[in-house]
DNA sequence: TGTACATCAGTGAACGCGCGTTCACTGATGTAC
DNA sequence: TGTACATCAGTGAACGCGCGTTCACTGATGTAC
């Protein structure tokens, strides 16, 4: 059931991984609006219509585009946690090594970036299949929070009144083992994090920044302290003390 | 010269304001990509090629609605600041104000945001035109924070060493008369402004946060802390001492 | 004030293009007996 | 092992659509004398 059958079976995987390959492609060429595919078949020798043996409309086309998209990015976060050091270590580094890597990933493929973090492409709605991959690198920052929390590295920041019963709810769905205010400021951070990437991406910060990877780290490092994460040598008695970059 | 000169002047400006204001109702149904001259002039009632008397292409078009999104949210923003009590007052509360304004409208024209802070239009690129109205919300900042350093009401953050390069030439291009620290941590809060907004509008929020101006109104008052802005009871001989919110 | 001319907004037809999707088909790969 | 049948990837033509842009034109508005 699960090993690959023939060569038919092998061969609909190629094809299909040679579809998305190609779309996107034409996704860094034109952006996500222009995606045709008629321009994709044509580029890989196919007649149009023979897409649809793969994909039955170009909107589940761009559907599979962004899983894949969430899909790399929440990947590259993943790999980045697990290669950040030890769950103890000085959790702001490892908060910014995983900002840098998500980083580093939307620089590189610009494109896919604006697929799931820009604006909306038009008349074209998420299905539910996105929802789960969309929340990869969410879970990420809150898996390096509780690994804080664990081990002591992390002060919970106060909460203003008004605030609290919506900080409840969002920790009551998110992570209901963490302080609430440290998922609302979690929540504010993981916004903000992406606020400082879209406008590189973007094009925002053109004849304005200059040294882009050192005002990110910078920032990166105290949205890492906002939402309470302590540099290393704070928890002494469990052994975590490690000097921060 | 300046005073309108007859009928033909009249509708001339008229027809013009008609034409973007049609393009603007499209922009919010399908989105900047779709954007079709045919389709407004059928709006309008007149021919598609009637268009060409007033914008010789639709990129031209489409550079005009641009001009007009970063006019809009930088007239707001203005109004914000002008409304946001005297230039002495509790800056965060100032800096506060301003950011909600520039979200509520934002909120307000979804797709006029997205035209500006969104993913960059495919196949379009800026022309000169758009850098200048494109800062108007950036220099509303700046001006608070001159206001700020100007009434004792601003607390220097340090300045990391191998940031200060960068920190400098910022300070010099942007603002030469405040501190580099405060005008690095300043781009770095706008970014995370806007990072919060687009989070908001792109429908990133869904399913996660239900109390959105809560939380905003409590990060946008944080991010005022992070480039040293104090509020304003606390500026008594040299003003440093200030017990956050 | 009246006439001749210039300006220019808007028309309507046309050009050439690329798109998503459907459909009947061919022929190769896989399966059941 | 060989044969008959089912599956399904890919073809090629077609449908109907909307787009940006050009061009020669008509007729109203404005201007110079």
């Amino acid at each position: 059931m699960s090993t690959i059958r023939g060569a038919r079976e092998r061969a609909r995987i190629e094809v299909t991984a040679a579809i998305k390959d190609e779309a996107r492609k034409q996704l860094a060429a034109d952006g996500a609006a222009k995606l045709s595919l008629r321009a994709v078949a044509r580029e890989l020798g196919m007649v149009s219509s023979a897409l649809y043996r793969y994909f039955p409309s170009r909107d589940d086309l761009l559907t599979a585009l962004i899983v894949d998209a969430y899909g790399a990015v929440g990947a590259t976060a993943e790999a980045a946690r697990a290669t950040a050091g030890g769950s103890t270590g000085p959790h702001p580094a490892r908060w910014a090594t995983v900002a840098c890597a998500v980083r580093d990933w939307a620089l590189a493929h610009p494109h896919e970036y604006a697929l799931i973090y820009g604006s909306p492409v038009p008349g074209y709605t998420a299905p539910q299949d996105t929802i789960g991959p969309a929340s990869r690198v969410g879970l990420v920052l809150i898996g390096l929070i509780r690994d804080a929390f664990l081990s002591d590295g992390l002060a919970v920041p106060p909460l203003a009144g008004e605030l609290r019963p919506e900080a409840e709810r969002m920790a009551a769905d998110l992570a209901p083992d963490l302080p609430p205010a440290v998922v609302a400021a979690l929540v504010a951070a993981w916004a903000q994090l992406f606020g400082l990437i879209s406008f590189e991406v973007f094009g925002q910060f053109n004849r304005v920044v200059e040294a882009r990877d050192l005002l990110f780290r910078r920032a990166a490092h105290e949205l890492a302290h906002s939402v309470g994460l302590l540099d290393g040598q704070a928890a002494v008695a469990d052994g975590a003390s490690s000097a921060g970059s």
